[in-house]
DNA sequence: CAGTGGTCTAGACCACCAA
DNA sequence: TGGTGGTCTAGACCACTGC
């Protein structure tokens, strides 16, 4: 019978529900691995097409993943908790609950970074830090690994100008990092204003995130003024959404 | 042929990529219908199951909708600018431009407003809360509807002992909102954490929100803490992910 | 080499929409 | 009533994994 049951739901719906609440149960643990969708197809009397659709939910939101060749297995990963405003005292606040639990104190493995000097600015970045015409951006970019998992790109734009000869154009720009260097170019960042969006992610994206192409994307640009309020970076990050939880914390 | 072209990727994101590039092009003015899916199958030479997919992954991205029985429309919804630290001071930095572009002025229908007192508390929410054994809450849920489109469910927890015989057990908490009750009532909030991450949508918030299944929401979870420290409300946001920018801004 | 997930096809039936 | 999107099926071929 292709008859739907009584809420009238889809099945791919229906069975990613159930299998949802077997996860969420705990009758498999972290790292285990799924009976193969062939074997669940026919365990829920569904077309194996059918069982993707509710497995690839269910990945989308990160509960499970595929390894291509090997099976499907539950994700382990403990989501990473950015902390957007660093800078204010530290909390006793609430002795520290939170209400999704993540971790704190891992700290990612940085690779693929590049700086160059770029002609061919993304209009949004160039108009952000109001470019002149044919006027040149550093971009520094990097990608971030927790425990061997690609977990965010990063892309930081600087006017070439303001730069030039300094630290911030050489992969290692020293102690402090690039504000430091901003700070000795006497244009320390003094506000910051973060932007955050959802996207499913590009082509480029999905390969170097290595995230299945239903799974979305958190976009986080940050944008730092100096204390004329000129505008000297902008970082855009691309985060694999099911990997972090992003927090902010401020004052009434 | 099913020979994947030149640079091996699936057809559905070679075309996905393809439509993208074509209407952000402009091609189509916001509004517009589309072809079939039939007819863009036809002409991208594929099966429709395979069009639908490409379909489908832009419509994840929120840049155009589907009406069943009517055909693939050109998403014209601005997204809604959601400033988290609303009390800063109003910044001339940067003359104001932000990297997305979103509107902030618009303002919504609220809608579906219920208050009740629950006994069955979410364990996230009663930890973060500090409740005792068996302690109630006041639940105060609605919904906020943009242009007569479902963007954000709502749902704020207040330990019920605190609001009791207030007007925040009400469905109007008069002027000043709820914060003005708790301020009236010794417990003003001093300081808030947001929490945000993304997860696809359950059955419920599917229906709540007319969106598809496929389509990721943000969750923020706001936590309202008195000048003791105390929690005193959570308010748990789910919203369209396509929909909203959020916006926080802060000094270093 | 057998089993697995990933992609793709052709075609079916349904619910809904618009004329 | 004809066309549309939404769901579902059965089956094909491929690339990859792990024995």
């Amino acid at each position: 019978m292709s008859r739907e049951s009584s809420t009238n739901q889809p099945k791919y719906l229906r069975i990613a529900a159930e299998l949802r609440a077997i996860l969420e149960r705990g009758d498999y643990a972290p790292g285990d691995r799924l009976p193969g969708e062939n074997t669940l197809a026919a365990d829920f009397g569904v077309a194996s097409l059918t069982m993707r659709q509710a497995l690839g939910l269910l990945r989308g939101e990160g509960l499970v993943g595929s390894r291509k060749g090997s099976g499907w297995y539950v994700e382990d990963f403990r989501p990473i908790r950015r902390r957007g405003i660093p800078r204010l005292a530290r909390d006793q606040w609430g002795s520290g609950r939170t209400i999704w639990s993540a971790d704190d104190d891992r700290s990612p493995d940085v690779d693929q970074v590049t700086v160059t000097e770029e002609a061919a600015v993304p209009q949004h970045i160039a108009e952000v830090l109001d470019l002149a015409e044919n006027e040149t951006v550093c971009v520094r970019s990097r990608r971030y690994v927790m425990e061997n998992r690609p977990v965010m790109l990063a892309a930081s734009y600087l006017p070439q100008v303001l730069v030039a000869g300094s630290a911030i154009t050489e992969a290692n720009p020293g102690p402090g990092g690039i504000y430091a260097r901003l700070a000795d170019l006497g244009h320390a960042p003094t506000r910051f204003r973060e932007e955050i969006r959802v996207r499913m992610p590009s082509g480029e994206e999905v390969a170097r995130l290595s995230i299945p192409a239903d799974r979305s994307v958190i976009k986080l640009a940050r944008t730092a003024f100096d204390s004329e309020g000129r505008a000297v970076e902008v970082n855009e990050m691309t985060m694999d959404s099911a990997a972090y939880v992003l927090d902010y914390e401020f004052d009434a």
